[in-house]
DNA sequence: CCAATATGTCGATAAGTCTCGATATATGGA
DNA sequence: TCCATATATCGAGACTTATCGACATATTGG
């Protein structure tokens, strides 16, 4: 459920760990090197990270004594789909600016001339 | 920032008052207009559209006794842009079947056909 | 099997959010 | 000015979330 996936990205540490694992792409980390990366003790963390997989935004698998987490592309995209789908619902001129924004860059850090955006 | 907006869109009552005024588009609705739809007495109803309004993600003007809300498109598209630079990050491979799906139809409700997507 | 490492679960406290009645403010009309 | 309408703000109770110490579980190597 989107409610889900907003919530567990409108908490600080969260929002870290869920960047951190996009950045870590397909190979992911281990739960005990995004606790050390963030200064988070590990059971803070063992909780959030059950949130974000939770709502579908990572997915874990055991590597030895580690857990490995990943992001789950799928749920993201998923979300991303919902708020698109959301956001440009009957008015596609609306969006397309973002869209057009993005594609040409081909998705990546994109565009920066315009950007006051990220932060 | 992007923390209060997605904290904004994980409540109920909000997410729908944001999808309300998304498809209300330009003109945006009445305070009470909003209240009636979503069955939410006045009063609770105003503090979540202030914090909808603090997010950045909606406007609101005076019109003679009504207060209108209205969708602030540019805050909504920041926050799209951030959820997809950080989606994407180095990896356009991955975020491109997202955009692919949102593009060809014009940013409508989309190629509803390999969706399973939304829920 | 035992110790060390890596995580997860439990439980309590602190902090924050949601809701709504009561009250306050702003506008328009008589 | 007085009343009705439309919203906002305040404040309290109920509920939820965040944090972290203590303990539990799982894996590896000796």
């Amino acid at each position: 459920m989107a409610i889900r996936a907003f919530g567990a990205l409108a908490q600080d540490s969260r929002l870290e760990a869920f960047r951190l694992l996009v950045r870590a792409g397909e190979e992911g980390l281990p739960a005990g090197e995004i606790a050390r990366a963030l200064f988070i003790p590990h059971n803070t963390l063992s909780s959030h990270l059950s949130i974000l997989a939770q709502a579908g935004l990572v997915t874990s698998r055991r590597d030895g004594r580690s857990i490995i987490y990943r992001i789950d592309f799928e749920g993201t995209r998923t979300l991303l789909a919902f708020l698109i789908e959301d956001c440009c619902q009957g008015r596609p001129d609306i969006c397309a600016p973002l869209l057009a924004c993005v594609q040409p860059v081909g998705c990546g850090p994109a565009n920066t001339s315009d950007k006051g955006v990220a932060s």
